[in-house]
DNA sequence: AGTACGTTGAACCAACCGGTTCATTTACTT
DNA sequence: AAGTAAATGAACCGGTTGGTTCAACGTACT
């Protein structure tokens, strides 16, 4: 029960078994850096979560830095690629489009609020003055993909008179930000599980407050 | 031109001149903390940084960890204070609403958008996990009691008609949440500066939506 | 003047960390 | 079965860190 973690990758393409390594190196170092922060994280206990050899971990990722950065863009796709699955229900608008978006509101705020996203947040936040790179690409492929894609959807939604904003960038901006904004401190920045009812109820009022601004107004 | 730093503190009433050293080693402890973070801060470069020696350091505060949590928590007034007073315009409503509404949000978010507040937030939500008592605590007495102060304002301008809301706690953190959500973005996990105009324009975007949401609806 | 206290610099300590080397073992390929 | 490449553990290295000790110094009170 040591090793032989394999769900069913096919192991093939990759030059060796390598990939299996790669995966539980990255995981376990995520994991370690989110408990003891990027300074406080050793090598040798990452190596050890990971269960695998300390010169194995030199060997593929060569230095604690791209380790980090290996981690954390390995990271940012699990959770990226949630949320954007999060707002498919946009795509099917019925004659209300109360309910669509409280669930695309309530999948996006689950998304936000798993451990791993904030784990995530948490550790960027922290290490952004010194990999401002790093930074960079993970808002591109995580935070501001994310809101494009619900811009792109509310534009639809504008264009079949379902919503009334002249500014769909900022509608989408806002619409994020009543979501994920009083999350901060229901969640203790990222520390506290906050239960799923809670996020219900943080959804329905975002939505509400949100249609309430941007519903179009009908005897206009 | 080595020390005597002292602008004109009385240096009287306090046992010896001794808080002038503890403000300069907190104040720069803090700039230290945010510039390289908490594991990756050696008390060495805090004590140069403060012109002070490194026995002073441990005299005074004793302990690496101790230093950190009186860092944050004189950091934490500062900025507190100045978010509060930010609320002010909040009292003297004029005919409209919106022009206050508009003036707190500006000023909300440029305390929110200094560099002090950024690091202090960056600061905190790295080391939540390992501090849990003092991320509670910096919670209580700055966001909290923020969202708290506004809540009253709130329940003000409701009772006077001037707003309709049935839960001014839920509209006090939709508000912030407005202003303070799109700047993550924004401002790189606040790592880049963001321009007066842009705060404004946040802050006009934000009173808008809570003014569509929360004003009365005149034929009612 | 004397004393008591805080500051200072320097040296010191034990522990730890990132990273490397190497001989040995394991496992897959042909 | 032979060969190859990766994984392993252990030891090792130079550097740094948090924290302490100590003798010398300055300064404020009495």
């Amino acid at each position: 029960m040591s090793r032989a973690r394999t769900p069913e990758a096919g192991s093939r393409g990759e030059p060796r078994g390598r990939t299996d390594k790669r995966q539980a190196i990255l995981e376990a170092a995520f994991r370690t850096f989110a408990r003891d922060g990027y300074g406080q994280s050793c090598v040798r206990e990452i190596a050890e979560a990971a269960e695998v050899a300390k010169p194995t971990i030199y060997n593929r990722l060569g230095d604690k830095e791209t380790l980090f950065r290996e981690a954390m863009k390995a990271a940012v796709e699990h959770t990226a690629d949630r949320s954007l699955s999060a707002l498919e229900p946009l795509r099917t608008p019925g004659d209300d489009i109360r309910p669509v978006l409280e669930e695309a509101g309530l999948r996006l705020l689950r998304s936000h609020a798993c451990q791993e996203s904030q784990a995530l947040r948490r550790l960027l936040s922290a290490e952004a003055p010194r990999f401002p790179d790093l930074l960079e690409e993970i808002q591109r492929v995580g935070a501001q993909r994310i809101q494009d894609a619900l811009a792109d959807r509310l534009a639809r939604l504008v264009l079949a008179k379902r919503l009334e904003a002249t500014d769909v960038e900022r509608a989408s901006e806002q619409f994020l930000a009543l979501l994920t904004g009083p999350m901060e401190l229901r969640s203790a920045l990222g520390t506290r599980a906050v239960p799923d009812e809670e996020l219900h109820s943080v959804a329905e009022a975002a939505v509400d407050t949100f249609l309430r601004a941007y519903a179009p107004r009908d005897p206009g």
